[in-house]
DNA sequence: AGTCGTCCGTTGGATTTCCAACGTAATTTA
DNA sequence: TAAATTACGTTGGAAATCCAACGGACGACT
């Protein structure tokens, strides 16, 4: 078994002994599952089951309203877990996609069990609800951080902003963002064309250079 | 002692009886703080402490970036709590405003007992890290319905949506808004005389109707 | 090789939004 | 009560963005 030693090295089980680990996979009634590259991982309307903690790969959380417009949610990536929140706030099915963008495996640990301490109330029962506090709280600061992009009155500043905090994330001039020109523009609530635009000009400028997803902060 | 009741009866505690009650106000080294309208209760760069409980009244909480941009973040009303993920992402000093939009009470709790039922491994306190973890859960989907909301291209699909879910939430047509002109439009992210000449048009299509922060959806 | 589909920069006109300004009404302060 | 301040609708021209369309580059599939 190859693959339950990545959830052994997650942040949230690192700390316990083979028989701690064991014990509270069973009592978390862990299950592992791969997805591949583009897989649909939850549709939209699936019933929630499980919290969705990522072992490997990345994934996307996207939604639509009822008028068809689209919205990008959050990308998940290693030790981070989709679906706390919807457990938490006590939703019957996922109003969200979430989709692989590489290769992902997946730790599936049932809802009840995560949240209730109290049937089992043991300290690393408790840890671990600690650590999903943590997850849930980087969250909200992730969602935040997007939310104040997108107040933001111009393309120009939500580019700059969004390109200055990655770099300063990565902790490079020279990067590789998740995201396609769609998606990016999908990400800034601008147009595509308008956000071609925008960067053309930037480049002409020379305060950046890009191809792709490749950018560049100059100065 | 009155205001204390305040606290006792809100859904952190309504369950214990006094002897638990006294014990957990101790263990967190409660403190109850009132605040009048308009008043600062948290400052951008104040050291972060406490978790502030809001007992009665409602409080704004905004930011700014480093260009001056001003941002609406959160609401908090009877029963919400402010800081709570600042404390857990272990931020040392809070980088937003928390201003009382009318006279508030606020109960205080020691952020380091808050949050580590280790210390002291009691149900009480379990009890209440699980109602933190509603509550931070409850904040995440109130941001994730803004950042939607903000993604939104027009500014009329932008005022529809959100004066519907308002209507929803209150569960009238005929409701009054927690903002005034200029915050609606900064919640909205677009211009106040925008927001205006966009309302004033919706109201000659006799979609809604409206006279300052009261609002009548039609039909 | 060739075809198809996707990604992305560019362009130009339609549309929307911004922005600054002004007037009026309501509220606050002196 | 007067004066000052704030809130908000309106306006018109400037600016930004949208929107639809096109074409080239690239990769996948046959």
């Amino acid at each position: 078994m190859k693959l339950i030693n990545l959830a052994k090295k997650t942040i949230y089980f690192k700390k316990l002994d083979d028989m701690n680990f064991n014990a509270i996979m069973h009592c978390l009634q862990a299950r592992i599952v791969n997805f591949n590259k583009n897989d649909t991982i939850v549709n939209i309307g699936d019933k929630i089951s499980y919290a969705y903690l990522i072992l490997s790969g990345t994934a996307r959380q996207s939604s639509f309203d009822e008028y068809g417009n689209l919205f990008i949610d959050l990308d998940f990536e290693k030790e981070e877990i989709f679906g706390l929140s919807e457990i938490i706030n006590g939703e019957k099915t996922f109003n969200s996609h979430l989709v692989a963008l590489e290769d992902c495996t997946i730790l599936l640990l049932d809802k009840f069990r995560l949240l209730n301490p109290t049937l089992n109330r043991c300290q690393r029962h408790i840890d671990l609800m600690k650590a999903c506090f943590i997850e849930i709280a980087r969250q909200n600061s992730e969602i935040t951080n997007h939310k104040n992009i997108l107040t933001l009155s111009s393309t120009k500043d939500k580019v700059m902003t969004y390109l200055t905090q990655y770099s300063k994330k990565v902790n490079s001039n020279d990067f590789y963002i998740p995201y396609n020109r769609l998606d990016f523009a999908l990400y800034l609530g601008v147009e595509r064309s308008a956000l071609s635009a925008e960067l053309s000009k930037l480049k002409k400028l020379d305060i950046i250079d890009f191809e792709k997803n490749h950018f560049i902060i100059k100065k």
